[in-house]
DNA sequence: GTCTATAGCACGATAGAC
DNA sequence: GTCTATCGTGCTATAGAC
């Protein structure tokens, strides 16, 4: 694999790892197996390569949601695969994560690709919702871009109730609930 | 206020702000208008520092959530309150944001009152939620612990796309959503 | 109990050789 | 395109005077 390539991915992993603040040049050349120079050729600096690397995460996102969201099956059976789809709750999202980041956040430049990314993610869930609206799998009273905005918080939310107690359980438990009052 | 008070909540603010790896000892001392020996005279370092700040902002969100949680009318009247309370969305929560930090995480001292406070704050959305089940608020399928879960979920995740979108609107659009599922 | 001085190291970035 | 050397700064912490 090429240099750049290298970098940016190893950039990825740190920035799931540790965000933009823990993450430093020095540990991304050694993860990388780069040198300083090298790296500092193909990148402006720090910033620029966070930006490559968050875009990069937002779109391998965007690609796993679509696989159960644009799949086969009604809305429900979608939605309810996106949901119960495996993940690595411990870990957390690699682009939620980042909205901790004060760094990330005040940085337009930085925060444009979770934007994108979570803006996409909430219309892409209103569409199946609205499909699911039209065939009467949801009450007429149902709201799609609430009902997305819920759906792409609890999953998000989990994560944390998980981080913070240590086992997937809460996760899990969070998009139970959130199962049943959709197939009530 | 004393010089003791004044390092912990300026570590408070420290931490909401700019997490765990972010905050420096410096800037607590500049933030309380303390000098480094005195920080270090009342507290062995920034990790102990950190746990008693931490510590405090759990309390007070435990304590600021049994406001409504502990208040008057029905389950579903308490649950509804305490979801439409107002909130520095942009802000995201104290606690909640800790759990990005992995140095909070690796370190059981500091995640010890993360995990207390989450689990606290599910036992007790539980503990109303079953009171709710017994008035027939809910229905009698209802899961109270996950449901539980699932509303602390959507709080923590809606800062999460809040905070993406740069507008408390996807946190506003994800709490309305989860009253009308509630509420259906 | 608070001050200043200093330690030793990592940060993010640049320079210039090869 | 990659290397090593170096810059100036800030980090967390300790030492010792007052």
């Amino acid at each position: 694999m090429e240099t750049v390539e290298r970098l940016i991915r190893s950039t990825q992993e740190l920035l799931w790892e540790r965000g933009y603040v823990g993450t430093s040049p020095k540990a991304i050349q050694a993860a990388a197996g780069a040198g300083q120079g090298s790296m500092y050729h193909h990148f402006s600096g720090k910033a620029e390569l966070a930006k490559v690397a968050i875009e990069r995460s937002g779109a391998e996102m965007r690609a796993a949601a679509e696989e159960q969201l644009g799949g086969a099956g009604t809305a429900r059976d979608r939605i309810t695969a996106y949901l119960s789809r495996e993940r690595e709750v411990l870990r957390g999202c690699r682009v939620g994560r980042l909205t901790a980041d004060p760094d990330v956040v005040a940085d337009p430049e930085l925060r444009a690709p979770l934007d994108e990314t979570f803006t996409w993610l909430r219309t892409r869930l209103a569409e199946v919702v609205a499909e699911g609206k039209q065939a009467n799998e949801f009450p007429a009273t149902t709201d799609p871009e609430r009902l997305a905005a819920t759906i792409a918080a609890v999953l998000q939310g989990g994560y944390v109730l998980a981080r913070a107690a240590g086992t997937p359980e809460p996760f899990e438990q969070a998009v139970q609930g959130l199962l049943e009052l959709i197939n009530a």
